[in-house]
DNA sequence: CCGACTTTGTGCAAACGTTCACAAGGGCGT
DNA sequence: ACGCCCTTGTGAACGTTTGCACAAAGTCGG
């Protein structure tokens, strides 16, 4: 039980209920760094992120020990530790094919290049929108997908197109290379495996919000 | 096992992971319905919604026995009991807090008003924005939070204002009676019981994706 | 150096969700 | 009317996630 290669969370896989609230913790973490806190104890840091508190010392522990009993964690180990796990200690481009009213949000989203992530470009197929710049980046046509893919490096996508055109656009993404994508398009997109996609659906929100309106 | 009061869901609660794959299968039934597709299988239902089509068949005996054994589903009649407990045969006025990039969005979104969802009012704190119109409505000020609520009957609300303010607004809201909220803000709300709070953060997506991209 | 106190990290059990596999049941041809 | 075929609806097994409760381990005062 001493002698290991790697890490604990590189042996085994951290699951994917532990992923999706790391990126809540580091918000959190970060609110703190903020305010020149140094250290935090499991009950505050769960607080802060909105859980149990049993339930963020398990997620942690999938990274590793990196608290100290009787203390608490370190505020910026912590971050450094959670931001590594994440792959946040690199640096992210993101290509945004769509540049109507939901692309240029997220081209505009402040939090988006806070965290690693920056806007390698924003494409479009209207004519009219070719060429305009929006959020400091010159829109490209969505005919340059391929080269910007390429020239970039990029392997995260965002689809804010319309849901007809959805699938191609996905498609073209995939085989130019990108193995991530965020589909705010309302469909289900077939991908390969190996291809990680996760949805943003405001409808589908709305729907469930409705639901619980309703009792 | 005969004699019920009301219908089986009703009853007992359905679960929480059933109630958020409804909407997917309600757009794969319209999208079925618009091509003139009277009856459908688990199988095929499945198949467009990405999902297993024995989650599928689980999912459904929640509402219900709407199915025909041997032929499957009557796309209409799915359509109509899947809406009905989603809530949305009747009208779901929404207001939207903050008129930025997001919010105009939103206001802006399609697939908004196509499902019995109505934006009751568009409300922004920035004397330059308020007066002007968007997507159809004018913006008003933050401040008619309470009367826009009470007069419109709203439940459910939308707020896409920046983090640091979205707190204040959210009280504002509970307390003039909306019971819903989809929030946008990057902070994690802190409501009474009885308020459901559901959070679109696309910051939080692409940090899993950047997980799963960096492998 | 020791003992009291605090907080982490984790075994365990319960709750929840998913998937399989098949009996139940309806349609359809004969 | 009957039997075959198809698909639903569901019991049962399995895997995942949550939450409790506590031992392990560190700090700090004396």
């Amino acid at each position: 039980m001493s002698r290991r290669i790697r890490s604990d969370s590189s042996l085994q896989g951290i699951p994917e209920a532990t992923i999706a609230r790391l990126p809540l913790y580091l918000r959190a973490l970060y609110a703190l760094a903020d305010r020149d806190i140094a250290s935090v104890s499991s009950e505050e840091l769960a607080a802060a992120a909105g859980v149990n508190s049993a339930k963020l010392r398990k997620d942690l522990s999938h990274l590793g020990s990196y608290g100290t009993r009787g203390v608490g964690y370190d505020v910026d180990y912590l971050i450094y530790q959670v931001s590594r796990e994440l792959g946040l200690t690199q640096d992210w481009p993101v290509v945004i094919v769509g540049a109507g009213n939901l692309g240029r949000a997220l081209a505009n989203y402040g939090g988006f290049a806070s965290r690693g992530f920056r806007v390698a470009a924003l494409l479009d197929s209207d004519p009219l929108v070719i060429g305009s710049v929006i959020a400091g980046h010159r829109v490209r046509a969505v005919d340059d997908i391929e080269c910007v893919v390429a020239d970039c490096g990029v392997m995260i996508g965002a689809i804010t197109v319309p849901a007809v055109v959805a699938q191609g656009i996905c498609d073209r993404l995939v085989a130019a290379g990108v193995t991530s994508i965020l589909n705010f398009a309302p469909v289900v997109l077939d991908v390969p495996g190996g291809v990680d996609v996760r949805k943003v659906d405001l409808s589908i929100e709305l729907q469930i919000l409705a639901f619980h309106a309703q009792r």
